[in-house]
DNA sequence: CCCTTGCCTTCGTGTTGCTCGAAGGTGATA
DNA sequence: TATCACCTTCGAGCAACACGAAGGCAAGGG
């Protein structure tokens, strides 16, 4: 049995956040003791690692409640959340294209920096700042 | 020359979100025409590309703001700027591996589920939702 | 010439999901 | 007994939009 505190490490998130989900319902498992202190189990775990992910996903405290509710309800709801899971699912692997980019991008850009501080790069005084990074949109030749 | 629509759809924000950038100094290079309209050429695009990754690995208006500002002033700031991207880098870098565990999870709940109703799995009418899914918490055995 | 359409503008309020701090209870240890 | 180190509830505050109202400008059609 663990506490919040324990939790919050556990999964990387905060206090406020883990009582926040639980007072909100998406932990259907989590008990109190006598005295009135909230108690994860293995399975109480297990449900905050599914609605941290279902979160990130950018499913609402909201909607994730109606999906737990769901799963509450048995086996006679599963077509039902798993078009919700499909979902999240192609979400998750548009998020995952998006992180790639950004990592790339990220990287480019501290390796640009790196070129100028390095002299590599010509003096570069007037700063175009974002030339020359992006491959989205065609480049301009400076005039200067 | 593009409008705050255009460059909306281009970059997959919505046209509040543009503006409120705008509004914020994020992107230095936008200009207005004679009828106060807000209008985007390459250099704008590529600043809000960088904007919108910037915020995307959770950096806040505000720091965004004070990144932009320090772009600005030109080459002085230089190590001050790679500090800061080398700090965007590993987020993004970290961001990237929980979008691959996400996506992971969000498949082998998906092919869970289908399992379920294809009958594969055999009646567990009782729903142990989250169990055998997730690889953080110990499994713990069913005893029926 | 006017009117509709469709874009743009500003402004101000609403919403979500935390985030923080206050105020206080419990129980083990010094 | 007192001081930790936890836990609790509650309520206010905040960032980053999201939205809608109200209105301006320009082009095209009747």
């Amino acid at each position: 049995m663990h506490t919040v505190k324990e939790v919050s490490k556990l999964l990387d998130l905060t206090e406020h956040t883990v009582r926040f989900y639980t007072d909100k319902g998406l932990v259907p498992s989590v008990q109190r003791d006598k005295n009135n202190i909230r108690l994860f189990d293995e399975e109480s775990i297990s449900w905050l690692i599914g609605v941290k992910y279902l979160k990130q996903c950018g499913m609402s405290v909201e909607d994730i409640k109606s999906y737990v509710d769901l799963c509450l309800e048995g086996r006679s709801t599963i077509h039902e959340r798993y078009e919700i899971i499909m979902k999240q699912k192609a979400i998750a692997l548009t998020q995952l294209k998006e992180a790639k980019q950004r990592a790339k991008y990220m990287e480019e850009k501290a390796n640009h920096y790196l070129d100028i501080i390095n002299g590599v790069v010509p003096d570069d005084t007037n700063p175009k700042e974002w030339e020359s990074i992006n491959s989205n949109s065609p480049q301009k030749k400076r005039t200067s």
